[in-house]
DNA sequence: TGTTATTATGATAATAACTTTCATTTTCAA
DNA sequence: TTGAAAATGAAAGTTATTATCATAATAACA
């Protein structure tokens, strides 16, 4: 889904729930729908920032709260105790493998390690509905 | 490895770094050893203060940051944002699932799993040095 | 066994990320 | 145009964690 599709969907959201369209949302949501990495609320302030300097972070908070209910973003909690927030993946779920040492994330999918998941849930009487799977290490140039 | 045994490993690690021991400190630590569940710090205060009703929550925090480094307890974040303790499993690593409803929690092991977590981070050219896995969903009891 | 340097303790303060509050401004349906 | 409802931004509140500091306990050693 590209950027102005998303707005777009976030325009919907907005009306179904009887929300008000504002300047700093859109223009917060834009720029995160315009990113393309597991970004903190400071640094999307900090992006933000450069073009409307007087946005305040708690905006960027709701907006970025806004969108992950109306399910347009991804929050994620690496080890390092920020919340980062990504957008929807083109090609489905994936997990992460974050570099201990240049703090690099890439991404991957594994089918099969999710078909195990389930299994495994299954056998212990448990429905799945959500998981997180984070892999630590060193990325090939901080091994 | 049983709980005084686990209590002169401890010793062994506080004399290689030069402390001193403490009644506050071995009756924490043993408090710990001997629960077996995803303990909080909140919780072992509360454990620890039945008997020792003087006893700080910081010195509860030390102990375990010392235990945690000295390999005889492992830290565990779960989605509710407290840190919890759980003591070595007795056959080797495992990973966890959590009823989002009565957050029960079971544990599980599987070396499928673990092996194609290798493989995918190897494909990407990283070296896993630890993972995290957690399953959230509903157990028997809530489905 | 006393002395004393070092570490530990517990109360309290500081930190940091997140969340809420509130006075003011903005939006938009009527 | 108007006014009720929502949004904003600054500031305050929250919560778990971590640090500080005055005092107490420990232990090497004289
Ligand atoms: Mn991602
Ligand atoms: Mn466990
Ligand atoms: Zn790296
Ligand atoms: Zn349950």
């Amino acid at each position: 889904m590209n950027t102005s599709k998303k707005m777009e969907t976030l325009k919907s959201y907005i009306e179904s729930k009887g929300l008000k369209s504002t300047a700093q949302r859109d223009y917060i949501a834009d720029t995160f729908f315009k990113s393309n990495t597991h970004i903190s609320l400071e640094e999307l302030l900090k992006k933000v920032k450069r073009k409307t300097p007087n946005i305040g972070y708690a905006t960027v908070y709701r907006t970025m709260k806004l969108l992950t209910e109306g399910g347009l973003a991804i929050s994620r909690q690496f080890g390092d105790g920020q919340t980062r927030y990504e957008n929807l993946p083109e090609y489905g779920h994936h997990d992460h493998i974050i570099c201990v040492k240049c703090s690099k994330i890439a991404e991957f999918q594994n089918q099969k390690i999710e078909e195990l998941q389930s299994e495994t849930a299954k056998k212990l009487g448990f429905t799945v509905i959500n998981h997180k799977l984070e892999l630590y290490g060193y990325c090939s140039g901080c091994a």
